[in-house]
DNA sequence: TCTAATATGGACCGAACGGTCCATTTTAGG
DNA sequence: CCTAAAATGGACCGTTCGGTCCATATTAGA
């Protein structure tokens, strides 16, 4: 998953997956069908990993609105190590093969509504708790959010400084009011 | 330049520019060297045709603010149609190898400080024009709309419906006020 | 018209691609 | 211990990759 992450689908070879996972091409076939459907198999571990993780951030987070304001913070960090620089696994894939493969499209989609639906939840949430205007539609907040992250992160791949990122992230966060 | 627009750079074959250009081997690579290089032309072209114009685009609005509003709203209407779901050449390259090649990197640091800075040249603009409170820091709102744009192609390529695309641009748009 | 430079088609190159197959080894249950 | 199932290494497949090379065709200047 990571290598797919990095890299990309075209960019990781099969001798790629193999090295890293340590597997021989027969085991890896034979487990996993074939590097198209490892792939689809890595977005949903993905996902999964992702929104349960996000799931828990938010539960264990007093104020969710803070939870909303430290998940585009820690963006900003984690792009201090280079290594660090590589976006989001659904949001890359989105990028580079949405548009001409149906099955992954079908992933993508439901990525993207998973990570919408955390945000949308933390937006109630922080209404709920009187740091954001209940007037706010937290369905279109939510939205905007989710395209905010896209954004960062393609900006962070873009190479952009941590002063650029540290504006981008403030005028999100200061969007919230 | 399209193909590699809609494509990315490595799901873009030497037949495939062949075939398209109407080309033979040794007079595209007598004429721009490599696949690499002729990428790298692409990339510079696709820039100087962007921002010439955009460029055409403010001097002939009235209004620097409808000039912006305008240039997020011409991405839903571009969306409705599936084989304009390309996104941003500068930012599919920035996604797809900015992180694995330096020559790549550099051009597209140089598209986005291009893209930047007419946002910058816009957004003073309609500070001038009255459209956008004089308080606001222009630099750190180009960066932002920058990063929107960025994350609104994105979600275009992600397969977002144009309800969910015109909430994210309401709110794009709203954090102007 | 002759000639020198340029453009072109197509054969060819080694390497890497994803994927298949089978003989052998390892594992685990009775 | 025996056997059946699972895991594995590695040879092999056809295809496509980007790139080179050269003989031929085309062009343009003198």
């Amino acid at each position: 998953m990571h290598l797919f992450w990095r890299q990309g689908y075209e960019a990781t070879s099969m001798q790629n997956l193999l090295d890293t996972m340590q597997l021989s091409k027969s085991s890896l076939y034979q487990t996993f069908g074939s590097k198209h459907d490892l792939f689809q198999q890595c977005i949903q571990y993905y996902r999964s990993m992702m929104t349960t993780g996000l799931k828990q951030g938010l539960e264990t987070t007093p104020s969710a609105r803070d939870f909303i304001e430290q998940a585009f913070l820690s963006q900003i960090e984690k792009a201090k190590n280079p290594a660090n620089r590589i976006g989001c696994l659904v949001m890359n894939t989105a990028s580079e093969l949405a548009q001409r493969d149906a099955d992954i499209a079908r992933l993508i989609k439901q990525g993207t509504e998973s990570f919408i639906a955390m945000f949308h939840q933390a937006i109630e949430l922080a209404q709920q708790q009187g740091d954001i205007a209940p007037t706010r539609d937290a369905k279109s907040l939510a939205h905007f959010l989710m395209s905010s992250m896209a954004g960062l992160n393609g900006m962070v791949k873009a190479g952009a400084s941590q002063a650029v990122l540290h504006n981008i992230v403030k005028e999100i966060l200061r969007s919230l009011d």
